[in-house]
DNA sequence: GTGATTGCAAAGCGTTTGCACCGTA
DNA sequence: TACGGTGCAAACGCTTTGCAATCAC
């Protein structure tokens, strides 16, 4: 199980490889960063727009769409899908994690699956498909959200 | 595995339904449940426009969303979730079924998971949540379009 | 006959594009 | 200084809504 804990550190990691990529920093993007990198929550562009303008007043919606497309492509991010929606954004972990999405806050978590390539072999053979991705995610409440 | 032969059956059980909900059975409506009960691939809402236009000429793009709202709501549809869009749709299917989607002619089967409780149930245990639903699919190549 | 259903046109919403100005490197 | 990045406004694509005409029951 890997949670978001608030982290500098990822902010400044993806600053560092937006830089790294030929990108330039500024101001609407280091706070569209800020706004996502030290979320636990998956967020869509307006609630990114909403959040990195209390950091930079002058941020244009755009702007937010912009610098996801960016950290989309650099991976830093990942689209979650749901049952009510395809338009969030969560901060993108290496390797192969599933998620597990509460449906009232929509907090995010990582888990490991078990070893699931002895379903996906009998599901190649039986279909004749080639598989080449898979998707898992549990969705449920959080405890957070059970107790209040 | 379960797939979908072409199947008359499915067709009349739709009406069937939508008359016991208390639709009517009207030109434009036969001609959606046609496109997409005989449908092995998931379509979006214009592909289903195009094949039922076929059948019902004057059919307008409105009456194929107001036709798909009434079979989702009866659950005899399902919206279907992928990396590149979230708008297609294919009979569903009663029961817990998974996906796997061919991921260069739309084409897609049901089969039935190993038994992935004991991991829900691990996953709930360690993260606190309660677990409502999940999701399993897989993305792959059907043998048809691998052989060219 | 009556009320649900239709197609059209227009509105709505989230996202993308064109453009002149601005600011990082 | 050069050119990548910006915000605004407009365009875009998909979906929903308002409405008068139509049609299933």
């Amino acid at each position: 199980m890997t949670s978001f804990p608030p982290c500098d550190d990822r902010n400044t990691d993806w600053l560092a490889c937006l830089r790294a990529s030929g990108y330039r920093l500024t101001g609407p993007r280091r706070a569209v960063v800020e706004a996502l990198s030290q979320s636990g929550r998956a967020l869509n562009a307006t609630e990114i727009y909403d959040l990195a303008r209390e950091r930079y007043a002058s941020l244009g919606l755009v702007s937010v769409y912009r610098t996801l497309e960016k950290l989309e492509e650099l991976e830093l991010i990942q689209r979650v899908h749901q049952p009510d929606g395809c338009q969030a954004f969560i901060a993108g972990f290496t390797g192969h994690q599933h998620l597990l999405i509460c449906q009232q806050c929509g907090h995010v978590e990582f888990f490991e699956g078990d070893d699931l390539e002895p379903l996906f072999q009998r599901v190649a053979e039986e279909s004749g498909y080639q598989i080449c991705d898979h998707w898992l995610q549990l969705f449920g409440v959080c405890d957070q959200c059970r107790r209040g």
